[in-house]
DNA sequence: TAAGATAAGTGGTTAATAGTGGGTTAATTT
DNA sequence: AAATTAACCCACTATTAACCACTTATCTTA
């Protein structure tokens, strides 16, 4: 089953003196039916958080149990993608505080860019976003590639 | 399955001071009977804005889901896809307003040409159009490919 | 073909919402 | 008990969305 979120767009807002942010409304509005206002905020595999919608994230832990532990890789990767994981809720206003220690990894500092990636929601610091928009290129044999598996 | 949508023909008109485009008649009445009013806006691969009917995008969108965001061409592939993509409704007097920055990204100033596209509309600034008129011909051995793909 | 009626394109005003900032109280933590 | 953090509340401003109004074009019908 493929998931019911659709998350787009791009938005840039600031993070406020309590390290608050404020999640875009458009983005917001896909929480405040489907599971209330509760979401896990981990890190990203790029420099950047994650936001799942918690129903959403149960469903990506049901996918991690599936890989053993005897791998070393499978280890690693889950101690990293578990232990930063934060389950949160967004205030009266919209706004949830973002952990000291993933402000750290993000590199974030004054404004934020908010981007919605269809089942997840991604926290940029502008600039090292768009570092990685000019460095991080997609050569013609990958497109050639993801042309067999996707048809756009 | 084919597009429902059979978008044709050109326009000229204006954007105005609050950044809103009227979408032609002609066009616009296949979004009141198949899916509302809703539909999706995003950066065209050419300098321009393209302009989806709701379903039509959820087809895409449901191929885009099927790529795992542990690759990392597949990340940068749906972020760079997806972060442009503004869901939108028009008024109720058919128009939308343009976010900035596909005006930017088209280079759009006072006029636009809308272009149908069969399964989407194109957004043009005219004079960007008219360049790529002149210089995006295409040539004989392209059409001798094209001929074996498509009968017309 | 002329006149009325309808629809289409454009413009502006008002009301609602979204983003941001800060303060006060309650809850934890040390 | 003091200090830090989290939850809650209120408020200001700017942006956006809903609404209304006018002009031009197109279609219909006598």
């Amino acid at each position: 089953m493929s998931s019911q979120y659709t998350f787009t767009g791009q938005f840039t807002f600031s993070i406020d003196s309590k390290n608050r942010i404020n999640i875009p409304a458009p983005l917001r509005k896909q929480f405040l039916t489907k599971d209330k206002k509760t979401f896990v905020v981990t890190r990203g595999i790029d420099k950047c958080a994650w936001i799942y919608p918690i129903n959403e994230w149960n469903f990506i832990q049901n996918e991690l149990k599936q890989l053993s532990s005897l791998s070393k890789t499978n280890r690693i990767f889950l101690r990293n993608h578990l232990r930063h994981a934060n389950i949160l809720k967004f205030d009266s206003q919209g706004r949830f505080v973002l952990p000291q220690s993933l402000i750290d990894y993000s590199a974030i500092k004054k404004d934020v860019t908010i981007i919605g990636v269809l089942n997840k929601i991604e926290i940029w610091n502008p600039n090292l976003l768009r570092k990685i928009d000019q460095s991080d290129e997609i050569d013609d044999q990958s497109y050639e590639e993801l042309s067999e598996r996707v048809n756009i």
